[in-house]
DNA sequence: GAGAGACTACTCGGATACAGTCTGTCCGAGTAAATCCGG
DNA sequence: CCGGATTTACTCGGACAGACTGTATCCGAGTAGTCTCTC
């Protein structure tokens, strides 16, 4: 049970748009090269964040995206389901129930014991994921990328923000 | 990003272990029966629960599986790692390093922040997990099940259990 | 110089392809209990 | 009745196949700026 790489790649992406200046957009093709990832298959990615309502889209030349709230707003949560969509990690298919002991008449109420625990576990990391936002991430980010690599990142970026 | 069905067959199947006589095994075909699951791939499951030390096995007829450890020193997060795997459910790809304004000789110490969040929300998933052992399992089983059902299972499986 | 139309650069969505994992089946090798057979 | 050989029932492991998902690429439709051309 491995989360897909595209989650990795919309955080980075929200925390590039987390810096972006209001009202600015900034293209696939530009988050693609910033991080070294296939543009075609990054903007399924974005795609996803943009149908959550995460970022806001224009069409045309100096389009691109944008956060659609301010950072403080998104959560990590936000941006995992997004992607990976919002499906509890564990499935319960109810086994017990072919239990050969099991009188016919009998039906069972409510979940399984198995799923209950399980469903907890997964509320637990869920529960993380919903105390971060993106300013969070901005903040640590900000404190330990060297100030002259962060101050060229976002001049790169401005340079081709529309 | 969801765990097998392999992973809810070993945890009920552990869930009967737990209540097996000392000394008693049970084999992967009364198991599959009891769940209603196809032999050979629940077999798989078990064999994962072997290689990581939880369960013992007998070779031959009345041979089978019992647990290794008492139900108290089992914890989910055991069972879960034994079939899932130990990796953690994000992997960092550093994509950072790809940002064109990175200078050449520079290198990052440490996992990015994005990183560390998803681990640490993997880290309060296993945390839960591992608060859970089997017994407290059982305990939950046994308060939610009819009496007679529970009664009548354990009957159906010491009849197969050699 | 101004407005209409053509052009360009981008997003969006669908179609497609490939690889890897998950699910499931089959079979042979090895092992331990049960059975059988000869003394 | 007893001990050794055979049979049986099971685990274990590998090989294999199909379905599904994740990864990746390509292309056409639509849109919003930009450019050009005409008046």
């Amino acid at each position: 049970m491995i989360l897909k790489s595209q989650v990795e790649w919309a955080l980075h992406c929200c925390a590039i748009l987390s810096g972006l200046p209001e009202g600015r957009y900034l293209s696939t093709k530009a988050l693609a090269e910033l991080h070294g990832l296939p543009k075609e298959y990054l903007s399924k990615a974005l795609q996803s964040l943009s149908q959550a309502g995460l970022v806001d889209t224009t069409l045309g030349p100096s389009g691109g995206y944008r956060l659609a709230k301010s950072p403080g707003q998104v959560t990590f949560l936000d941006i995992v389901e997004a992607v990976e969509g919002e499906t509890r990690t564990f499935v319960c298919n109810n086994i017990r129930t072919n239990n050969p002991c099991l009188p016919d008449d009998y039906c069972y109420s409510g979940p399984c014991a198995v799923a209950r625990i399980m469903w907890e576990a997964d509320e637990a990391w869920r529960e993380k994921l919903r105390s971060v936002t993106l300013s969070d991430l901005e903040r640590m980010l900000v404190r330990e990328t060297p100030a002259k690599l962060w101050k060229d990142t976002f001049a790169w970026v401005l340079g081709r923000a529309g």
